[in-house]
DNA sequence: TTGGTACAATGGTCTGACCAATTTCTGCAC
DNA sequence: GTGCAGAAATTGGTCAGACCATTGTACCAA
């Protein structure tokens, strides 16, 4: 079987060069978010060029989250790859404390409210049934274990984002979710996190049916502000135990 | 609403923990930018891994743009380095394009709203005297010169990203603000770019004092919408002239 | 159908070597 | 002593080959 890209590399700064014929083969073969990429011996075959400078260049890519390794599987593409993409790596201090957490969700509520916005006013038929389906999915969750479940929470808030047209949405706040997973691998004590946030799903998902753009802002804004209180709570509580 | 627990077990982690140990060296070695790093081949003997690893790690901290290297010198840290960080990948369709700009003014009207909010609550008498000042001297360029100026302009909104009380929103907004400079220069041959926007600095601000959250981002939405008034305005000025 | 087992594929790590760019040292000319 | 050219050491970049750990798959037995 012959690939009609993935020509060997010649020229210095090969991890670089490798990252652009990566890209150009990606755009080539219509590479989608969830394909699978070559393997790295295969790609350093085809390339010329050892497994270690192959290894270089998908750790970089790996660190700008375009790219998921999953040892004994495969690499998988994880986001959309041209070759003339600008980067941006933000990085800035952000400890567990809860001061930081409570920056995050104001960054997350401001960015919420906007998508739902967005969305309410992009919204076609098929984007409406696919954030129903993804509530839906949530609500039946939420019945049968009684209490919110991340996973299904997450899916729901995500279909928002991506209905919004901007994808710039999901990669912010998929992005500060890794700082709510580390910051909850020390709890804050509260149980039912999140529980008060239930209903407000569905509001939020009327308004953006009627296409009701200041509406969907409102509800969102309603939703994240429950959180707040629940983190707001967490803090109380943890001041509690600080005073024994 | 966030993840319970229940992370997946990690046993193989090592680059990861090369990077927490070079961040607590870094930090305890009170490096600045600019400072030398470890050779790799100290950090792989001093750490007990493989050169490769080290170097793996290293790429990670690169492509984030943490840390340079120079080949024959040494590795150079280029950024505050803490143990936790928050990494924020952003990627870009690069280019001048309409849409892509349309995307990042998106983003940075979410982030407006919210943060003239939350500066309308959080915001004392001293801050409101430094808004005050910025927006004076923005109005006294405005009609001295007849037209908006980016640079009072940005110094005007920075100050409320400042009195937000949130870091992240001035990091967030001056990090796409950079990557599109040249172009919001002269976006899309549009004269008087931003010219409807000026009234609204002074309501928005009077919302602020007035301590009005919802009006005060009623408000900066009402900014944002004029400025993506005038870049649709030239988006279709430039579909005229393609069309010639 | 279920569950287990062997095997192949794939990413992760290691070792040791050599290359290329840079820095530092050395010794000679003046 | 000074200045400078060349040698030597240092350091990041690449390579080759090996082995480990995890995953996916095919096959078999209960």
């Amino acid at each position: 079987m012959i690939d009609p890209g993935l020509l060997p590399i010649q020229t210095t700064a090969r991890d670089d060069a490798v990252l652009n014929a990566l890209a150009d083969f990606v755009m080539q073969e219509e590479l989608q978010p969830g394909d699978r990429l070559p393997t790295e011996r295969v790609l350093s075959e085809r390339l010329k060029v050892s497994r270690t400078t192959v290894r270089e260049a998908l750790t970089r890519w790996e660190g700008l989250g375009l790219v998921e390794r999953l040892q004994g599987s495969g690499t998988y593409l994880k986001g959309v790859v041209s070759r003339d993409m600008l980067h941006m790596p933000l990085t800035f201090a952000s400890g567990n404390d809860f001061e930081s957490l409570m920056h995050t969700l104001e960054i997350r509520r401001a960015l919420e409210a906007e998508a739902a916005a967005l969305c309410a006013l992009r919204a076609g038929p098929s984007e409406l049934a696919f954030i129903k389906q993804k509530l839906e999915v949530m609500e039946e969750a939420f019945h049968s274990r009684a209490g919110m479940s991340s996973d299904e929470d997450w899916d729901f808030h995500q279909s928002i984002y991506r209905v919004s047209g901007n994808p710039l949405f999901e990669q912010i706040i998929s992005a500060m979710q890794e700082a709510f997973h580390r910051f909850w691998e020390h709890p804050l004590g509260v149980r039912d996190f999140g529980h008060a946030s239930f209903p407000y799903h569905r509001k939020l998902y009327e308004r953006i049916v009627a296409h009701d753009a200041e509406g969907a802002r409102a509800e969102a804004l309603k939703l994240i502000a429950t959180v707040e209180d629940d983190l707001r709570r967490g803090a109380a509580n943890l001041k509690l135990l600080d005073l024994k």
